[in-house]
DNA sequence: GATGAATGAGTCTTCATTCAT
DNA sequence: AATGAATGAAGACTCATTCAT
């Protein structure tokens, strides 16, 4: 097969994650028909099927492609030099977060919501979403071990809690902006810091 | 049959409320029928359906009784006298949440991911957990209040967003744990405590 | 039994027949449900069934009264002294059921409707109705031998069809006012008058 | 399955109205179900929901097929040449009324009796209904005037009442035909003709 | 390969009727 | 005798998926 099949297989396929990521967004993975999504895509509903072999596979992709999408986004945050501190980075991932949730009517927290709600039901998508945590976690525990380094008297510090509380709010400021819509990067840093003073 | 007593009436409401709850987390919510929940209270569909309008009223009741219920348990930490710090309040509340999780095979954490997906597609179900977060966190606020007069020095904290982070590291816990299920209250604690450590 | 328990039983289906009858007016036979009829009734369903052992009854008893009131109603105008011309006759009769239809929102036009309708399935609502316009079209014949013996030249007329074509006119009126609804008694006698006219 | 013909789909359609129609007429509007519309048609349940999106648009195409077919077999009355007097045309439309129901087992009267009770409740329904019987209605007016227009002395006559008379001689017949069953079109020519004589 | 009509099991919900109290 | 809660068999309609053309 040529290679101009394969490319358009790819941007078919983009075509209808594309599709089917507006329609879960509007009405919830479970509310989307297939039909939904084959309206959206432009495509017959063979089509579809040839590229994904059903809805359960359509939600997974959609899901994947959108923690791709911001590890993409988020990783870089990791590499620039010197590197940035802790207060920096949550604000500049959760600013990112917030950014993403705004392009072209693609809410990524909205899209994260569902998807750990589906994560629940669906084994193959909980242990990729499992995955895909894990992973980012693992970075905020090096970035964690070089502030670590950095820090006189940071020996007693346990990297990899600091690193599950990064997280933890990172994962709480998608939950409350998604659910209050009242919260924003710098509330977090604030009252981070608030909390430090306030704990003596 | 005779008029029922109001007793009888709750106690038949309960056992519906009961059998759906554990459906709704054994299969999600959307993937739960109602003949699923009709066999599980041992009652007919016509008795379920005298005590429920619909199914989204079934999950509006199923979430805001795991809401009321959870509340009851967290609301006393903000009462006990001498009240109690930051870090304390924080490891009791996720404690509770874990341990409430546990409890007859109810897990919070399970519940409130499926309420915050559907609470994208439901505007009532939105409106009643919006209105309990927001009630949450003027508590969250109330005790920061009180933190920040004991504190020398604490006049530019900002209660707000004290609140809103300690509100994010809540649900953030409950995300982190409900998906990659090695978090525990303590992590948070420490990993607070390392922050303002590395932080200097 | 006393004599009052009797009438508190007639009151009682009466009260029924009534919450019946609007019911079925303003919903229909089949979109009216026993429990609509039941709470327009004021009593208790079992209460209902014990006057009337299933909804086919009722709607055989809310026919029948409807059929007997309007034969109450236009009995007499055969017995009036002097009798009624043929013209004289249908613009009462005809006036007589537009008038009743106004009375206290039952429209016994829309009732009519049904009723047919509803005759096509149950054996024993055709069998009351067909009796009832039977004997309502032998008064009509009775009433055309009468105008026969004073026509002279008259023996050759068919007090029959005299009567089956009285009684389509009748017919045809509340179909034609139930459906379109700019229909009166006068359009009729007039019309009768031209058609004649038109013919020579 | 590709793209199907427009003959086919129109015979698809034409397949489930006539099984639609068959039923109604069986067992009247509500009591039959779509199952027995389905069964009866050969084809699938989302089949005949691809050609109809509800019950209620098949009972509307349904009495809206009828009237169409009994349009096209009366409007040629009108357009004889020469004209039919009043009688002849009377009994012409009576007669292809009775002929048309014994057609194929669709009885057209009763058809219509079921259309005028659903009427009342369906909206669209009655609309079309009376856009129907207005449009033949105007017509009679037509042939009124024609009549008129021939006879010597029949200035004063008022065509609008004619054209009433004549609709509401034709619905009676329908509706007694329907309930009694033994009316033909020679008692109504013969009744008018008699009637006529007994008013002198 | 692509199409889209067709499938049919499954969903939510209603409602005439009963019968325990 | 009266009540009204409970029953459960239908009913209308949906939708993921297939496969004939």
């Amino acid at each position: 097969m040529p290679k101009i099949s394969d490319e358009k297989r790819a941007a078919r396929r983009a075509q209808i994650l594309n599709a089917a990521w507006t329609c879960f967004q509007k009405e919830g993975l479970h509310a989307t028909t297939m039909d939904d999504i084959i309206k959206a895509s432009g495509l017959s509903a063979g089509a579809v099927y040839s590229y994904f072999p059903g809805k359960s596979d359509l939600i997974l992709a959609a899901v994947t492609t959108s923690l791709t999408d911001l590890t993409a986004l988020v990783l870089p945050l990791f590499s620039v030099s010197p590197p940035l501190s802790e207060t920096e980075l949550l604000r500049q991932i959760t600013a990112n977060v917030a950014r993403f949730s705004m392009r072209e009517g693609f809410d990524l927290r909205r899209i994260a919501l569902l998807g750990w709600s589906e994560a629940q039901r669906d084994d193959k998508l909980r242990a990729t979403m499992n995955g895909f945590y894990q992973a980012f976690r693992a970075r905020l525990v090096q970035a964690a071990e070089e502030w670590k380094k950095r820090t006189p008297d940071g020996a007693s510090v346990s990297e990899e809690d600091v690193a599950k509380t990064l997280l933890a709010l990172i994962l709480g400021f998608v939950v409350q902006s998604a659910i209050m819509g009242d919260v924003e990067p710098e509330n977090l840093e604030s009252g981070l810091d608030g909390l430090a003073r306030l704990r003596g």
